[in-house]
RNA sequence: GCCGGGGUGGCGGAAUGGCAGACGCUACGGACUUAAAAUCCGUUGGGCUUUUGAGCUCGUGAGGGUUCGAGUCCCUCUCCCGGCACCA
């Protein structure tokens, strides 16, 4: 076997320095060295840059996409490679398809917990992140991975940063970013201020010390002003249901009606939002939230303030974690003084101030209809309120009757004797002709809290001026950098370490060129990452964020895998930022993403989440030194099912291993032959038919399943032909690049693997002409049978009738019916 | 509570309504070896019978139904995993 030529120096060159015991065998015989034969076709497709993406437009593209990791200290574990390799095996696909294929990766460096180990250690966050970016970058690259290297992001590298302030400033412009005083969750350990969505179970997300509510100045962004959209664009793409279940649910948007009601001897109302319009003639008291603003602005008329304030006191004090956590028992105080009329019935009823409506959701007041509101019935009944039945169905002393489907309308004056949906059409009419009321579309979403007082972060590109309010800094004076400091230790009061680098807060307005601020807060992780998918089909682009040509092309990305944890986190926020981008006109298409998949945890071999303090945590790199990466590959695809965490298995890696052995060793079988032989026709069109299907469905497993399945057949036969190979070799690639492409060319096949076309099957092939079929008595097997496809029912009645298991579950009844499928069954009915 | 997804050997897992348990792991037996490892070959869901050819029977969380035939479809229940959760 004559190495192509073009290989001999790099052989030369490359690997002169390894044992003799390293060093590729030149015969077939030599026994299977991955780590030889791993690193010579990683330095081929490096120095021939065989994964390059092309410039080339016309030919057809396909962007696949996984999520770029957090480079951590830690370094990679074994489960980054899963999603990995899986979209590498499409990409790989993709090109032996003809496509020409963008697979990226790059790095999302911003963030906690390295700029925690800058505090800890003094070393700057940049350097630590380049160190981290490092290590990744190597372990990556050693398992293989097709990723086209020169279009790496870095979201800490100012020459990206740069747009991603951009952004943030086409945002501050078209008003979706707004500064605001809020009630925020506050992580007292972390110093930081968190999203919702880092809130877990009331807990810290990264520490899991408990949030507290804490007031704050904070940038926002206006995410609700995309909801609706968020919502319905889902139906233009192909995400897995339980990806678009969980959107929504988070979206949360319920469809009502917004009510007026007056309070009694002002001129002041309260707005309340409900889902039950229809339930009006029912809604005895109303409740608003302890921070509900017509408290202080009626103060006077209430007779109990000083109640009140306690109230309001005790609720503050709570923390969220603590006003979802308690026992449902309701807690909740009279307002003395004012009381509220019924649109509806025209009946005074009380006003009741109470934790469990929420002044973040709708707004901030509810109309209480005991009778169809669990929450409400609980309340009533524990302050002893009047509970009057609007819809029958139920038994309102006992329990809420919810039912919106079943019950009729009483109690209700005109809208007596309806359905629940058609009362609600009624009442709404009813309530916007009167000007009381109008049909109101609410979600749980809500705007995205921007700002981090942190050091290690995009700096929010605006300075505060005196005399002109917010001012952005200019275009051409992007990126704002990081100051260079000694000290990124948070401050206790909550600002940013920003705020004591004076020289770097200190600046000039660029509208009035008079004394101005900077804002201190930096973005939060999720704002690189909102983007970087963009910047892959451009990243060297020091005009734009990148080109509209390239956009134009590779947009929309054809397919992204990521973790379920970014569902409602990165993947809303970056189909967010892209639809804010595309009515700007910068992105060409309405959605991000055509496609999403997620891929199931690999958990310890003990079964729980793998984690350093469990100690059950497998270090690829290991798992690569001693089995290699295509055994690492190959066994993080067949561990399986793709979508479902997966606990680690020491002997399952061997036993891949075993089958890469088994397929090195298939050199020695080889026999010339350019037609795949009668014997084993039908079972390689099937396994190609299998794998190319399977690979596409994310069933790796039972993809290699099939290869394993021809292999042994190849081994029971002991013998292979060079086209029978070649078809095998091809189908394993994506999974195996490392031993496929050298026995490729060991085997003196033309040119490399990664360049032949991926091979096709042809169905009528797959059918075997003679099949085993079994043969049922009353739905029993009783038999098999060996028929010919095209036999007539005939010969298989005989053949069924005659075998002997057959006659005797057959002996002295009669048959009443029989059911032939071809290829599948015999199935006799008897009595 | 609501919304998803599940429950199949000792384990990971396969099965367009058509021979349940593919493929792999484990375990056991055999070959090779001075021996072991590696490798190769075979067996491996449970129970029963066996004249050693094999045969019978039960079996996909539980119960019912549809069907010639159900892991797969329908109904009821149950348990597990994930998400949301006082969202009006």
């Amino acid at each position: 076997m004559v190495p192509r030529k073009s290989f001999v120096s790099k052989e030369r060159e490359g690997f002169f320095f390894l044992s003799a015991q390293d060093r590729i065998g030149g015969s077939r015989m030599a026994r299977y060295n991955f780590r030889a034969v791993e690193k010579k076709w990683q330095e081929i497709w490096e120095n021939e840059q065989i994964f390059r993406t092309s410039s080339d437009f016309s030919k057809p593209k396909y962007y696949a996409l996984v999520e770029f990791p957090y480079p951590s200290g830690e370094g990679l574990h074994v489960g980054h490679p899963r999603p990995y390799t899986a979209l590498d095996v499409l990409a790989r696909k993709r090109r032996m398809e003809g496509f020409n294929v963008l697979f990226p990766m790059g790095w999302d460096a911003f963030g906690l917990p390295t700029e925690n180990f800058a505090i800890q250690t003094k070393i700057h966050p940049a350097v630590i992140t380049e160190r981290n970016i490092n290590r990744f970058r190597q372990q990556l690259q050693s398992l293989g991975f097709s990723f086209d290297w020169s279009r790496e992001v870095n979201t800490t590298d100012p020459n990206y940063f740069k747009w991603t302030q951009w952004i943030f400033l086409k945002l501050f412009e078209k008003g979706l970013a707004y500064k605001k005083e809020m009630p925020i969750n506050w992580c007292p350990r972390c110093k930081i201020g968190l999203a919702n969505e880092e809130v877990v179970d009331g807990a810290c997300e990264r520490c899991g010390h408990e949030v507290e509510t804490r007031v704050k100045n904070q940038w926002m962004l206006r995410i609700t002003a995309y909801a609706e959209r968020l919502i319905n664009d889902l139906e233009m793409v192909d995400y897995i249901e339980r990806v678009k279940v969980q959107q929504r649910n988070w979206i949360g948007r319920s469809e009502g009606a917004e009510v007026l009601f007056k309070i009694k001897d002002t001129e002041e109302n309260l707005t309340v939002f409900t889902t039950r319009p229809d339930t009006l003639f029912g809604a005895t008291y109303m409740v608003i939230s302890p921070e509900h603003p017509v408290l202080q602005k009626l103060r006077d008329r209430i007779t109990n303030m000083p109640e009140i304030e306690a109230y309001q006191e005790q609720a503050r004090k709570k923390s969220e974690f603590e006003r979802a956590q308690l026992v449902r028992e309701k807690t909740g105080v009279r307002v003395e003084g004012l009381s509220a009329i019924n649109p509806a019935t025209n009946a005074e009823i009380p006003i009741w101030a109470s934790d469990y409506v929420l002044m973040t959701y709708g707004t901030g007041a509810i109309m209480a209809v005991p009778g169809h509101d669990e929450r409400d019935w609980e309340f009533a009944k524990k302050f002893g309120l009047p509970i009057v039945e609007v819809v029958a169905g139920g038994d309102v002393e006992k329990e809420a009757y919810t039912d919106t489907e079943k019950g009729t309308m009483v109690n209700s004056g005109f809208l007596n004797g309806l359905d629940v949906p058609t009362a609600k059409k009624k009442i709404t009419a009813w309530l916007q002709e009167r000007g009381l009321g109008v049909p109101k579309v609410n979600y749980k979403l809500r705007d995205w809290v921007f700002s981090r007082q942190r050091y290690w972060g995009e700096p929010i590109p605006l300075v505060y001026c005196e005399k002109c309010g917010w001012v952005p800094v200019p275009e051409s004076e992007l990126p704002v950098r990081l100051p260079q400091v000694a000290n990124y230790e948070p401050t206790d009061t909550g600002e940013s370490p920003l705020a004591k680098i004076r020289h770097w807060v200190e600046t000039t307005c660029p509208k009035c060129g008079g004394y101005a601020e900077r804002e201190t807060d930096t973005m939060p992780q999720w704002a690189g990452s909102s983007w970087y998918f963009l910047r892959y089909c451009d990243p060297h682009n020091d005009q734009e964020l990148a080109s509209r040509e390239a956009l134009e092309y590779w947009l929309p990305v054809d397919w992204y895998n990521g973790g379920m944890e970014h569902t409602t986190l990165h993947l809303l926020y970056s189909r967010f930022w892209h639809k804010f981008l595309y009515d700007l006109g910068i992105v060409p298409t309405p959605e991000p993403y055509a496609k999403r998949t997620s891929h199931g945890m690999i958990l310890g071999e003990n079964n729980e989440k793998m984690s350093k303090s469990r100690g059950n945590v497998v270090n690829p790199d290991e798992v690569v030194e001693e089995y290699g990466a295509d055994t690492l590959r190959l066994y993080e695809m067949f561990i399986g099912d793709f979508e479902k965490a997966v606990p680690w298995s020491t002997e399952g890696v061997k036993g891949c291993k075993r089958f890469l052995d088994r397929v090195w060793k298939m050199m020695d079988m080889v026999i010339p032959g350019a037609e795949y032989r009668p014997e084993l026709e039908a079972k390689v069109h099937q396994t190609i038919k299998k794998v190319s299907q399977d690979y596409e469905n994310l069933k790796f497993n039972t993809a290699i399943a099939a290869l394993m399945t021809l292999v042994n057949e190849v081994y029971r036969l002991e013998s292979i032909n060079e086209a029978e190979m070649k078809t095998v070799l091809l189908l394993l690639n994506p999974v195996a690049p490392h031993i496929t492409e050298e026995i490729w060319e060991k085997l003196g096949f033309e040119g490399m693997l990664n360049e032949q076309r991926w091979p096709v099957w042809d169905e009528a092939k797959t059918v075997e002409q003679t099949v085993e079929i079994g043969v049922q008595v009353n739905g029993k097997l009783r038999a098999t049978i060996t028929v010919n496809l095209d036999d007539p029912q005939e010969a298989a009645r005989e053949k069924a009738l005659s075998a002997e298991a057959v006659k005797r579950a057959l002996d002295g009844k009669t048959i009443v019916k029989e059911v032939y499928v071809p290829g599948r069954i015999y199935n006799i009915v008897v009595k």
